[in-house]
DNA sequence: CGTTCTCGCGCG
DNA sequence: AAAGCGCGCGAGAACG
């Protein structure tokens, strides 16, 4: 095995435009390349030496076996190995000339760490294991100033000007490299599966997702022109106070003055205080803020920087980005883009295109409303291609009810039935076939919401917040009779929470339905129907004053902004970890069937699945063998009542 | 002036 | 038997 890091240079902001634009851009440079082989001794190359030349013997003879020992397939792990290999590819081999790594020599202890639940990041990783290689902080700090052009003045540092911050430098990177090392050590690699499953996810970040750019760029454009015009009227109509939306406290502060105090401004207050609200100006002001403050410029901004000259984003999912497994978004976040409301999105970006807010302003009087909802629509088939779209039904659901074995649940969705019209005609004690749209979206809210443990107050306020008409009494109701139609799920909450406690307290192995919890090295670990395990680290069990008297609660280090801190955690919180793991897995497995069968994913969001394929193919009807090959059960989840459904088209919508 | 923290928002 | 959960990003405020 070989371990690598790069420390790098470059006018682009990493950050905006994300690793691999970055590592195509020609202001990009290498300033050093640590490598170690196996467990012998850091060396350090810099770029005037990566021929061999400027070394003496010993180095020389390192550049010559790490050149062979590639090209003849070796092993090679980086820590976020995706901006390793982008600079491999199109740096080292393209500028210096070295072999090509192989997509199936590169390991990455970054996403190792995350398939542990531990901190991504080195520094975190490292911290939180206890390792003696920990990044040094003033390292750091003079990487980030050589990375970058200096502020204001422009052009980057030069080694001759500053040999003692190159040196530093040089130590760090090294360093870095002994500090994947020790990770790498300490926890291995990822289990055969899920290498699979890492390696897949590496394919589809390299392809990238396509994206119409130009009317990207028209969005911009016409996003510009109507805020420019909103923020101008907000000024004016606050003598200058407020300038942005964004300025919270100044708005808050503003309408008091004005006679309108408002608890804050959430989504939900401003909506209600527009109901109430006399004052025309603040009216006014209230309705400025709701237009501008949907988040669709920064996304079209966000994609217009990480789009390659190839019209594509790469690099925007990140393996196992939840402790659970599931993926999450980087860059522009594909995760969390707005559904939207456009039902001929086609249409709706030949009008962009021709790229004027008064055109939109004609057809629609919000305007920021058109556009945070046109936002999927960028994402699109590349000329003579076709996107195929498919989602999991109620994934989670069939989940939970399997592995709580809740065959009334499970006949349920095995027979079709409307489970959301049986649980409200339950909850209000009137026929099925009688109950009213209104009284089904509480069936809804609470088969969506209260197989975790929800109590009465919680779902009181998730009804509210989704504008679903309730009152205490109801949702206690509701509650109630959802723990009683599905009470294998109520008992799954304790036998899970028992099950944990019992692995941690004894450490033996505890089988739990269709899991099984123990102790390995410092974490708890559950191990899922796939065979994937959950980890939970450093677990311990301490008792805890609650509202309802004392219990003994599980808790388990984790980590946020570099700070370790225990995380508690109890039966309800279990199960949602477990069901949600295991609809990630039977993403994992469908994914990996489809990409098998030669259709190409670009994108994955937790239960849906973006494909790209031919628009001529030689399969009879490419969209029913996706969703057959999506709702296909592995072995271990033979009876789970998975069920998929899709639809092609050249924009992406919901 | 740059970094860190918090809040709010979008999705599942 | 009481507790929904899982993310990332942008912007402003707070901090140093």
């Amino acid at each position: 095995m070989i371990y690598i890091d790069f420390e790098t240079r470059s006018e682009v902001d990493i950050k905006k435009s994300g690793a691999w634009v970055y590592s195509l851009h020609p202001s990009t440079e290498i300033l050093c390349m640590a490598v170690k082989v196996d467990h012998t001794d850091v060396f350090l190359l810099k770029p005037e030496q990566f021929d061999g030349s400027n070394t003496n013997l010993t180095l020389f003879n390192c550049v010559n076996h790490v050149k062979s020992y590639i090209s003849n397939g070796v092993l090679v792990e980086a820590h976020n190995a995706f901006f390793e290999k982008a600079i491999w590819h199109n740096i080292m081999v393209k500028r210096y000339g070295w072999p090509e790594i192989k997509p199936e020599q590169w390991r990455c202890s970054a996403s190792v760490a995350a398939y542990h639940a531990l901190p991504r990041s080195l520094g975190g990783a490292g911290k939180i294991l206890g390792l003696s290689t920990i990044k040094d902080d003033e390292g750091k700090r003079v990487m980030l100033q050589l990375s970058k052009p200096k502020p204001r003045v422009g052009g980057f540092f030069e080694q001759q000007e500053y040999p003692e911050k190159f040196q530093t430098l040089y130590d760090y990177c090294k360093s870095d490299v002994e500090a994947e090392y020790a990770i790498a050590n300490k926890l291995g690699g990822l289990p055969n599966r899920e290498l699979k499953v890492w390696q897949l996810d590496q394919k589809i970040n390299e392809r990238g997702v396509h994206i119409d750019i130009d009317a990207v760029n028209k969005s911009l454009k016409i996003l510009g022109e109507y805020s420019e015009k909103l923020e101008k009227e907000l000024d004016i109509l606050t003598e200058g106070k407020i300038t942005t939306v964004g300025q919270r406290a100044r708005i808050l502060e503003w309408c008091k003055e004005r006679g309108e105090e408002l608890p804050g401004l959430t989504k939900a207050d401003v909506e209600q205080a527009l109901k109430t609200v006399e004052d025309a100006k603040v009216k006014r002001v209230l309705e400025i803020r709701q237009a501008l403050s949907k988040t669709s410029t920064a996304k079209y901004e966000a994609m217009k920087n990480s789009t390659a000259p190839d019209g594509r984003i790469r690099d925007v999912l990140m393996y196992h980005g939840a402790s659970t497994g599931r993926w999450s978004g980087k860059l522009v976040q594909f995760q969390n883009l707005p559904r939207g409301s456009i039902k001929d999105m086609a249409t709706a970006i030949k009008l962009i295109k021709q790229g004027s807010a008064s055109s939109i302003e004609m057809l629609t009087d919000d305007v920021m409303g058109f556009m945070s909802s046109a936002i999927r629509g960028m994402v699109c088939a590349p000329q003579g291609k076709k996107l195929l779209v498919a989602d999991f039904a109620a994934i989670e659901a069939r989940v939970l009810g399997w592995l709580a074995g809740s065959e009334k649940m499970l006949n349920q969705f095995r027979n079709g039935e409307d489970l959301y019209k049986d649980m409200a005609s339950n909850i209000y004690r009137v026929d099925v076939k009688d109950v009213t749209a209104e009284q089904r979206q509480l069936g809804k809210a609470a088969i969506l919401g209260a197989g975790y443990g929800m109590g009465a107050p919680k779902f009181y306020e998730t009804c509210l917040s989704w504008g679903i008409k309730v009152h205490e009494g109801l949702a206690k109701t509701a509650i109630n009779t959802y723990r009683q139609t599905y009470h294998h799920v109520r008992q799954l909450w304790y036998d899970q929470e028992k099950a944990a406690h019992t692995a941690v307290r004894t450490g033996n192995r505890v089988e739990c339905g269709k899991t099984i919890w123990f102790m390995q090295d410092d974490f708890l670990k559950c191990q899922l129907p796939s065979g994937r395990c959950l980890h939970y680290y450093k677990p311990e069990l301490k008792m805890k004053q609650n509202d309802w008297g004392e219990s003994i609660e599980l808790s388990y280090l984790a980590e946020k902004m570099g700070k370790a801190f225990r995380n508690g955690t109890y039966g309800g919180k279990l199960v949602e970890n477990i069901t949600q793991a295991v609809a990630r897995d039977l993403m994992a497995d469908a994914m990996l069937r489809i990409e098998d069968e030669g259709f190409n994913i670009v994108l994955s969001v937790h239960d849906e699945l973006v494909a790209e394929i031919p628009q001529q193919t030689a399969l009879q009807n490419p969209l029913e063998r996706f969703c057959n090959l999506m709702a296909a059960t592995p072995n271990w989840a033979k009876d789970c009542p998975v069920a998929a459904e899709g639809w092609e088209g050249i924009n992406y919508k919901k």
